[in-house]
DNA sequence: TTTTAACCCGACTGAATTAGTATGCTTGTT
DNA sequence: AACAAGCATACTAATTCAGTCGGGTTAAAA
């Protein structure tokens, strides 16, 4: 299960995204389109600025604003801001491999091999996935029943 | 990432499910072989017995062993029986489906159409995938580079 | 130049989860 | 009857989750 910050956060992301113009967009705009907790996600809101994801004005008239092009911006790069690694073991996490503590003999545990399939299904779609994508409608689904 | 209890689950049943003949191993042999504290491992038992995956026996010269043939028992199963549902939203679990909370229209949802992806293809790997496949090695693994 | 409406930031909190321990009870074999 | 095994409940310390609170800083407008 991803966390509640996440999906904020990733909402959030969309509506800056969607803003024609990319003009910037009241941190109480946001929160009141899109349902989230207005000082929660001021700090969501602050964590993805520290990212360099997007930017924001200051005083009167002020806001957020997509920073980068939403054509870069995948969910990957978003759940493991706020959630951490996506990796179902800490041993098969590529941006923040840990040892698992146990298991010794890394490459023949048994658990890795299975999970080392999950964790690269995973990143084949969420790495790959992007904002635009989205809002394009563009999301690949599963083949339709005909 | 899994916990820790589920991993212990898991190398406990692949423990039994390489037992030859099937005859009952004791907790304690379990817990040195695998390196599981050995209460934490009575009640992750315990947890397995309940819900019918292995059987025990009281006394002296008692034990636990595999109740189900290990090409019956998936991945997905035992984790969910310890961790819970396996979707990342909980909006997306067939086995314990609810709904998200926030958004009302949930096949207009962004974020689902993106995480349904996901959790298929967890899915696809990790109730397809038994302790036989393991312990045979036969775990399909990503191509191997020439 | 003062006001006002924005964002900035750290500290705090209540509830839930995680990873176990502790203590004793029951049961079956010898 | 004794011993060794599993059964069961309660407890706990640490961490995470999902926010809330209270103020500080900045910049545009009146």
């Amino acid at each position: 299960m991803i966390s509640q910050k996440s999906k904020y956060a990733l909402r959030a992301l969309l509506a800056l995204a969607a803003r024609p113009g990319g003009e910037p967009m009241l941190i109480s705009e946001i929160a009141e389109q899109e349902v989230i907790p207005r000082k929660f996600l001021e700090q969501i809101l602050l964590d993805l600025k520290r990212a360099g994801l997007v930017a924001s004005r200051r005083g009167k008239a002020g806001g957020y604003l997509l920073l980068r092009r939403a054509e870069t911006v995948t969910f990957g790069e978003v759940l493991r801001l706020i959630d951490g690694p996506l990796a179902p073991l800490p041993c098969l996490s590529k941006m923040a491999y840990r040892r698992c503590g146990d298991c010794a003999n890394e490459n023949a545990c048994k658990l890795r091999k299975v999970f080392a399939r999950v964790a690269d299904a995973t990143r084949d779609i969420l790495d790959t996935t992007t904002l635009a994508d989205v809002l394009q409608g563009g999301v690949k689904s599963l083949p339709v029943e005909i």
